[in-house]
DNA sequence: TGTACATCAGTGAACGCGCGTTCACTGATGTAC
DNA sequence: TGTACATCAGTGAACGCGCGTTCACTGATGTAC
């Protein structure tokens, strides 16, 4: 394998190449700005090949069919959402204590989620009728819940947590996730933590989905104190 | 006003508006049945009207627009799902503790979005695009919350109940709420029930819409689990 | 009780629209010699 | 470096379909006298 001339690709195959690229980017923003005013099932090649000014047949092009390209919006919606949640603990101050992460990989999901309505509701909104999402969708889907795994082994490991109870009829499930997703972490704060990431999801989705409207005012306070709740209820002390 | 003969529904108007009660009420049957296919967006007057064999012009005698349509069965889900979780609580054993209660509640929730998932989607999943829910469904939608308030004002009176911590920054909105919701509760309380009847559908809505494949797979023990330990955030001591 | 009239459920055609996908095609860009 | 050929993006017409809503109408049911 000669790799000297192995990647002529900034030059003769990159402009096609990278035209290929550019437009298959253009049609998912595209296709973002209409889930906007749409919603997921009613998204139309026919609309975003108008709005691009071309011929709705030449996104059979860049996508097989109407499903690839919703698949391609959901793994980048829940990429995006991911790499936020990721880039909110990375870049966490040198002492921060594991409760502080915890609240701010939350604030940074309640964040993006603001900042993308359509693509929250995409990924955490009802199933698209009709549609099932690939296989090919899941590393995506679960990066943040890696992510919440990681901060809370990292924080079981320094001794910064406590058992959160657990009653006897669950301890069988709760072995399992722990053996399934963290064989590092006690079964009581392996089940906790999928029960918090379902309910800080039920957080942020009722703030998005307006169930909120008229009980919750400031609403970036009250999240905040749920998320520290969120953080003592999966057993994180500091 | 003569009450005497005020009532001669039964007979001579009554065909006629029973005949109304009943198409009406095939009418959402037929559609509801649809939803379960189609999704809320592309529930379809024409295709609902197909299913009955009428013309579909004859369902404007009965809904001025599908979205008339498609609030009645928004409404009726709400009070479908207020109802049981009121049932479940009003056939409670006599001894029944307060964490019993709100743990069967739950439940109850959780039950009824097992057997409407349709009906469950409709209410708590994304916003139907282009639809904006009435003033009208407002009542319906606060029945799980009023019966949640009023779980936690007796076991409150009762003196069954611990305040959950309340972060500083958050204590002005706690104040808030509790002044609007409940003012008979403790604002330490009244936020964390908020955040709770949130996370209560964040649970749900992970199991309903998948988000629990792979993960959770006794999912029964794990929710009661959960619900167990809501009742504690909430404070609830027994 | 019987009749004239009003009400109302339901019909079927029509308007104007949008959709996903296929197909034969044109013309530009890239590749091999 | 120049030319012949292959690749591929993009077109526009077409297929077959479905939608919400309106409208003038028919005929049955209910009401008032």
């Amino acid at each position: 394998m000669s790799t000297t001339r192995s990647t002529p690709s900034r030059t003769t195959q990159g402009a096609r190449a990278r035209a290929r690229l550019e437009i298959t980017a253009a049609i998912k923003d595209e296709a973002r700005r209409q889930l906007a005013d749409e919603g997921a099932a009613k998204l139309s090649l026919r609309a975003v090949a108008r709005e691009l000014g071309m011929a709705s047949s030449a996104l059979y092009r860049y996508f097989p069919s109407r499903d690839d390209l919703l698949t391609a919006l959901i793994t980048d919606a829940y990429d995006s959402l991911g790499e936020a949640a990721e880039r909110a603990d990375a870049g966490r101050a040198e002492g921060a204590t594991s409760v502080t992460r915890w609240v701010a990989v939350c604030a940074a999901v309640r964040d993006w989620a603001l900042a993308h309505p359509q693509e929250y509701a995409l990924i955490y909104g009802s199933p698209v009728p009709g549609y099932s999402a690939p296989q090919s969708t899941v590393p995506a889907a679960a990066r943040v819940g890696l992510l919440l795994i990681g901060l809370l082994r990292e924080a079981h490991e320094a001794g910064e947590t406590v058992l959160p109870p657990l009653a006897p009829a669950a301890r069988p499930e709760a072995e399992r996730i722990a053996a399934d997703l963290a064989p590092d972490l006690p079964p009581e704060i392996a089940a906790a933590l999928v029960a918090a990431w379902a309910q800080l999801f039920g957080l942020v989705g009722f703030e998005m989905f307006g169930q909120f409207q008229r009980v919750v005012e400031d609403r970036a306070a009250f999240f905040a104190q749920a998320a520290a709740r969120l953080a003592e209820g999966v057993g994180l002390t500091h």
